[in-house]
DNA sequence: CAGCACATCGCCCAGGCGGGTGAACGGGGC
DNA sequence: GCCCCGTTCACCCGCCTGGGCGATGTGCTG
């Protein structure tokens, strides 16, 4: 029993080319194909295929959106992100609508072929950078409460802009402990320089989003 | 010797009053008074006082009009804007006239007093909202404006956390030149580090402020 | 009590960052 | 034409940062 495969995309050259690809395979078959979201939406309902290859951005409805109203009806449907553009904003969008996979569209046939037949058995396919975006949203939360309360501290001052020394000062404790507490709270955020966890912080309001001090 | 105080207020009523103010005190004068902003400049001119207490809203010449032809000529007399209207507009205006001083009609005799003879001291004298403003409107604009587009376009990157060699990688440039720009951002923004410059930008919205990439 | 987490401090080292200076090029204004 | 400005790049120097590792004391917990 060959798997029925849904293709939604506003370009007719890449669900030609989908259909090249999946054509191939005798596991695998095309049953029809949207040119929007509205139309993927409409064609799932009556089709009810076992997968839908969905681009994100399209006309009149767009793919989030279009996945979230498939997978709110037809449980059985497995929805997999096919798209270009690789951002945290649509990934997440993608996952939170319901899509079990979110790919690029520069995949290589057979392992397109493979990640839909996964998808359909309900396993889970990302591209490794979209897994990225999705831990750390995953993580940030935890991550915040991952700080000890003296990190937090540090923290805060970090975010202040003040330097090592200038934290050693206020906190009334050496340079190199304050040294010890950045590592700490880098490491547990994930970032690589005190800039980013000063944006990290921020972005998250793991600190009191505060005003501060203007920089001296 | 006393302070030479000219008074220039439209409202014959508020200079009755602060001559009044200022009489009790010996160590202050008032040598004259003028009713419209010519009149203030003309007055100064002959009289040569210590300071003037400008009124902002008059007939003729207004007092910021006024304040900057005073302290065009006359380089030793102190212009105190003494206003009953507190906005942004009429705090930058007075400060760019030369201005000392910005207060308001509400305060207290003593404190008049007391601000009267630290203006002619040299010492700037800013209601608290005044300042307020200066930072806001004043420094903020200015330092994002002094910024090159080229330099706008680093900030924006710094923004996102990047380090100079991941900017320079992106902008097709070479590392020391990112550095150049990022000496050139922190130098017109007036801080000491990147932190501070990014922190700066988010405050006052310089940049377009994205959600940025996460940090990888 | 032994173990653990936390905070503290130290040292080493490499690389990033910030400051100074200089220089080349092109474009625009005087 | 000349000069200023923006952009580019380079080199030097010193401090700051980030990573690794170790050590101590304290307080909580099993």
């Amino acid at each position: 029993m060959a798997i029925r495969v849904l293709i939604a995309d506003d370009h007719s050259v890449v669900r030609e080319g989908l259909r090249r690809f999946l054509g191939r395979d005798p596991e695998l078959t095309v049953v029809g194909e949207a040119s929007d979201g509205a139309e993927a939406v409409e064609l799932a309902r009556q089709l009810h295929p076992d997968v839908v290859l969905m681009d994100l951005l399209m006309p009149v409805m767009d793919g989030i959106a279009a996945t979230a109203a498939i997978r709110k009806e037809l449980l059985e449907t497995e929805v997999v992100a096919l798209t270009s553009v690789l951002e945290s904003t649509a990934v997440i969008g993608a996952v939170r609508a319901g899509a079990i996979g979110y790919l690029l569209k520069d995949i290589q046939a057979s392992e397109l072929r493979r990640a839909i037949k996964a998808a359909a058995a309900g396993q889970v396919q990302l591209t490794p950078q979209a897994s990225a975006y999705l831990m750390r949203e995953v993580r940030t939360p935890e991550a915040i409460e991952a700080l000890t309360e003296r990190e937090r501290e540090v923290l805060r001052l970090l975010v202040q802009g003040h330097s090592n020394k200038e934290i050693g000062r206020d906190l009334q404790i050496a340079e190199d402990t304050v040294k010890t507490h950045v590592k700490h709270i880098m490491a547990k955020l994930g970032v690589q320089s005190r800039t980013q966890a000063v944006l990290y912080a921020m972005r998250f309001g793991l600190v009191s989003t505060q005003q501060g001090k203007q920089p001296k």
